[in-house]
DNA sequence: ACCTGAACACCGTTCAAGT
DNA sequence: ACCTGAACACCGTTCAAGT
């Protein structure tokens, strides 16, 4: 039996993480983070073994957000949109994610693999249906996978690289995509 | 007067340094770099500052192997090599270097504008060089500059991600500076 | 001038006691 | 079952004493 208050600490803690991550990077310590949630230190280490955990969970949560905007875009693709001009929005929208949430990124890179891996499995159905349709008006170089987009989000530059050199690496990505 | 005993040490700690953070990563102690160096921690604080600065003076030395590489790679293009075929190598060394090192990038992550930056005004006109002959030849995208490949230096994948995928990462990443 | 190493501070993590 | 928070452990950093 799940005690109401357990959910509800659940809430608040991963509320607490992605506010204060966003804000002031991976510096807050765990002590900081249990007192904006309102919990004691024991209740955050109940609900995640570690804070590399927590901030596991709360950077899977921020992928939820990039998976319903590839369901949208594939939605727009099948719908006659421009592949091409949905794989650059996609990509613009993941940096500058990575990048307004300052050290979330930073904080991820250790344990990208594992998110994006996740990211992948969730999200791969819809990005084949964008490569797909690209394909198939030649307008993607015919090798590229979905194996490739996710390297290329691997890949992305972090905030750390200034706002117009992440615009020109995504005209770099894109170009490597072409035919 | 600076005494021959302080730069033996210097010397000392950036080579423990170097062999431990190579091995083993960045989670290598101060204490334990200090030991294996023969000197005690206050010495290597007053070397460097912080431990942020030693990594960055390692790091440093290391990326001075690059700047070499690049030299080199110019006076063969200088002699006919062939200058993508060179980018390519150059590209695939760095890299590499990244990837042997351990967590030598991970660390210089969040220092790699510094590096970055000094790496790029002492390589600058080598690659210059390259960038010159490959475009004179037609072998390059027109709008392809330094300040390019230092984007795509500083975004090449790390050691997390799988051999494989790296050696995908550089032929893409190619394909973006051919026209 | 520089080196030494015990001591300090900070922060991730644990655990005995409470409800 | 879960929460609490004092205590522990670890590691980056400092500083008084030594040469």
């Amino acid at each position: 039996m799940v005690r109401a208050d357990s959910v509800r600490n659940r809430c608040k803690i991963l509320d607490a993480t992605r506010r204060l991550l966003s804000t002031r990077g991976n510096q807050v310590g765990m002590d900081e983070i249990a007192s904006h949630a309102g919990v004691a230190v024991g209740t955050l280490y109940r609900h995640f073994p570690t804070k590399a955990d927590l901030i596991d969970a709360t950077v899977a949560e921020l992928s939820q957000d990039l998976v319903t905007r590839l369901a949208a875009a594939a939605d727009r693709v099948a719908a006659g949109a421009d592949p091409i001009a949905e794989l650059g929005v996609l990509l613009r929208e993941f940096t500058e994610m990575a990048a307004n949430d300052r050290a979330v990124k930073a904080a991820a890179t250790g344990l990208a693999a594992e998110s994006l891996r996740q990211l992948e499995e969730r999200g791969l159905a819809q990005l084949q249906r964008i490569i797909d349709a690209a394909r198939a008006r030649g307008l993607l170089h015919p090798d590229i996978t979905t194996a490739d987009l996710a390297l290329l989000v691997a890949t992305a530059p972090s905030d750390t690289v200034p706002a117009v050199a992440r615009e020109r690496w995504l005209q770099l990505a894109l170009r490597s995509l072409t035919p």
